[in-house]
Parts: structure tokens; sequence; C-alpha cells
DNA sequence: ACATTAAGTGATT
DNA sequence: AATCACTTAATGT
């Protein structure tokens, strides 16, 4: 994927300096584009693949918040780029992800330069901060097999596919729960048939 | 055939 | 819902 795909959402101007300025740059599955505390040099702007970002506490453990997809960035990097404060998040490339990095010098020029990237930028971030209040709501409110649901859900629709490849420790991770837990509730969800169960895949039937 | 890793189960808190 | 201890099943070498 290039960045012809952006045609339609930002001017020609905007699109060369993207070109000059932008960082291209290739991510293998698992490989950490950013990690907690540091400090972030560049915007990046998912051209293919996904990326997992996720909330670590002081002992290590993750939480998943969300997924940034190609043509989309991450709302973090932008709140905390400009004041140039560490990272409270963790972001991974999910599979093989290909990304263009913007030095946040060009942010505020743009900023206010580029009606596209004005909006480019608010629309990320309204984006992600209901997704958020969604997670939020989840944590609060759900029980964990409502929260399940909808990460599966949510895995299939970044992923773009029915049959997710994912052990039961690494949901129990994502999670923020224990593998145990995870692996009754989604035999409960095979009875129900919702989902197949195979070794490190999960198959969503229509009815989830 | 054996070791390793994923998944299933029951008991305990 | 989490953790432990243990079993069973699938997969890699």
């Amino acid at each position: 994927m290039s960045l012809e795909s952006f045609n339609s959402i930002f001017e020609k101007e905007l699109l060369e300096e993207m070109k000059v300025h932008g960082k291209f740059m290739s991510l293998k599955q698992g490989d950490i584009i950013l990690d907690v505390d540091e400090t972030i040099r560049i915007i990046p702007v998912i051209l293919s693949g996904t990326v997992k970002v996720s909330r670590v506490d002081e002992h290590g453990n993750e939480l998943l918040l969300y997924y940034v997809s190609p043509h989309e960035s991450c709302a973090m990097t932008f709140t905390c780029c400009m004041q140039q404060v560490g990272s409270e998040i963790r972001a991974v490339a999910e599979d093989d992800v290909e990304l263009l990095g913007i030095p946040t010098e060009r942010m505020e020029q743009w900023m206010r330069v580029y009606p596209t990237w004005n909006s480019f930028v608010m629309k990320t971030i309204r984006a992600r901060f209901n997704e958020l209040l969604k997670t939020i709501d989840q944590i609060a409110f759900q029980k964990l097999d409502e929260r399940l649901i909808h990460y599966l859900k949510d895995k299939s629709a970044a992923t773009n596919t029915t049959l997710i490849n994912l052990s039961h420790s690494k949901i129990a991770i994502d999670l923020a729960s224990s593998r145990e837990v995870i692996s009754r509730l989604l035999k409960k969800l095979e009875q129900d048939k919702k989902v197949i169960l195979y070794r490190n895949q999960i198959k969503l039937l229509r009815e989830l």
C-alpha cells in the first residue's frame, strides 16, 4: 500500500510534504513500535497492517486498549508528542506493518496550514476516545464473557477474517485475565455454537 | 519416540 | 473470577 490511497483524504500539497518529510518504515510482526516511557519523535500513519495499543502496569501486565488500522494514526502520540512527554502506552506490530513516520515538528505547522490534516487528527482522536470510553464501560460494567465477545469481534474486524490466530493465553493477557478462565468461557461459546475452537485458532460463527 | 506447548478440569480461595 | 495442581491432546524435533 502507498500514499496514493490517501488521495481522497489529503490535498496534493500535503501529500507532497508527507513524501518529503515522512520516513517510510517497515516493521515485522511483534516489533515494538513504541514502549512505555519512551518519548515520541515521530507520528506514525499506518499504511498497512495492524498495530495493537495496550496499557502496561507496573508489573508488566498488559491490557488491550485498541487496534490501529491502515489510514489511521495513534491518538496517544498526537497528545503526548506535543509536550514531549513519555508514552503511557505500548504499541506493538500485530502483523507486518508499514507506516509513514511524520516528524513531530511538522505537526504544528500542518495543523495550521492544512485543514485536511487538522480534521484527520481530530477524527482519529475522536474515534479513539470513543473506543476508550467503550473499553472503560466494559471493564466497569460488563462481565468478562461480554468483554471476550467484544474482543473477538474487534480482532476479527481488525484483521478482516473470522478465523482468528490466537492462543487462549494470549487472549488472557490482552484481557488481563487468566488462561483457564478464557478457556472455560470459550468453551461455553463453542457449546452455544458461536465459535469453533482449534489449537491456536478460533473460528467465529455468524451468530456471534 | 520424546519434549514442548496448548488446552481441559477440579478444587480452593 | 483467579490461582494451583494436574491431566490430556496436539505439535515439533
